[in-house]
DNA sequence: CGATGTGAACGCGTTCACAGCG
DNA sequence: CGCTGTGAACGCGTTCACATCG
């Protein structure tokens, strides 16, 4: 199989979503041209990407719907469970929950841990929060590989070391800072601040050369 | 002045968060080789993104940190107050509240929309939610500019039309769908589940080759 | 001498154009 | 004939290497 970019991935993910709404609408069947349209990419790029999984399309008809979902799923890994520890029982952990998309594809939040200990006990969207202390026990005894970090950013490498040792080889980072990791592990960091910063670049730019 | 790729502003940001930890610190100068260091890129890329706004260094010495710090803020266009519609007042937008980086760059909620009937006029974080049907008169009257979307996917693409005729040009969206928006108008996507598929795919992979 | 600033070389993802097949 | 699958061309961001200057 040749190399797979990581826009690739995202992008994959994307068709997923959109297969996913147009089974809902009963749609049987897409072009590469009509899911470009709808992700907002070139018909190229989407048979380039499904391209390097395999051959999934009928010549002069396009994808199955839901054949071209199924094998999505199987690409992305998605045919199973997930479970995932959150570490710091905070707001952004609460979204995430609500997240619907988040139980729908697999992933289940198993294990929440607080550092403070005044949260610890309580009851968390069903879940009871565990002490900073049992990280490493319950994240192996329960077999989890993915976790989400959202501590502050001066407590992020502590436990993202902990969960590593621990057996987990994926983690989406919320907290503002780079973390170490070894190779084998996968870090996805989410940062809000950067985001407003790009915005914020691309008005200012906006306005000066409109001022200009 | 060059083009600015968008990989580039997003290290500037990175950089400028560095810059002020550095100076937090009591460090006076960097070099190239130590900010890369602590980012993760590399030196040339560090000068390379400086120099595309200017010459900031001194040969033989490095940047000095809070030269180089405020530079970043009027390039990133912080030197400013950004007012900041919030529209969905669920756990998102709390989660946007709690995130302390978010003030400190100048970035303030000024406005907080839902459509639930049962949250208007509830207290939130020290603001009172309005009601939807004020998103546009509340928008321009407060000149805001910048919004961030945390509702439903179904409903985004219609409050996002609404905010652009109100004058916001740039969005932090949080609902994973895409937005169709005009040119002039900015949008960046934070999309969680992709990034947990992401994840989901790349342990997938490592999995199966570690036991082919 | 040391670290910056930058033109040139490079690698890689995207786009193009068309052959291939239902 | 229509739309996929794909090698080739392209554009662009990253890396290299070194001239430049404090």
């Amino acid at each position: 199989m040749k190399k797979v970019s990581e826009p690739t991935i995202g992008r994959l993910s994307l068709y997923l979503r959109l297969l996913m709404e147009l089974a809902a609408s009963g749609v049987k069947t897409v072009s590469s041209e009509d899911l470009a349209a709808r992700s907002g990419t070139t018909a190229a790029q989407v048979r380039k990407d499904l391209s390097l999984f395999g051959t999934f399309g009928k010549r002069g008809l396009g994808y199955g719907v839901s054949e071209l979902e199924s094998r999505l799923r199987g690409i992305l890994g998605l045919g199973q469970r997930w479970p995932v520890a959150l570490v710091g029982a905070g707001r952004i952990g609460s979204a995430l929950f609500g997240y619907e998309n988040f139980r729908r594809q697999g992933f289940y939040i198993e294990a929440v841990f607080d550092a403070d200990p005044a949260k610890i006990g309580e009851g968390w969207n069903g879940l009871v929060v565990e002490s900073d202390d049992e990280l490493e026990r319950i994240v192996s005894d329960r077999g989890i590989e993915i976790a989400v970090i959202a501590v502050p950013a001066a407590a992020a490498q502590k436990v993202v070391d902990r969960l590593v040792s621990s057996g987990v080889r994926g983690i989406l980072n919320f907290a503002p800072t780079r973390l170490e990791v070894p190779e084998s592990v996968e870090v996805k960091t989410v940062d809000m601040a950067m985001e407003m910063e790009g915005l914020s670049y691309a008005l200012t730019r906006a306005r000066e050369s409109g001022a200009a």
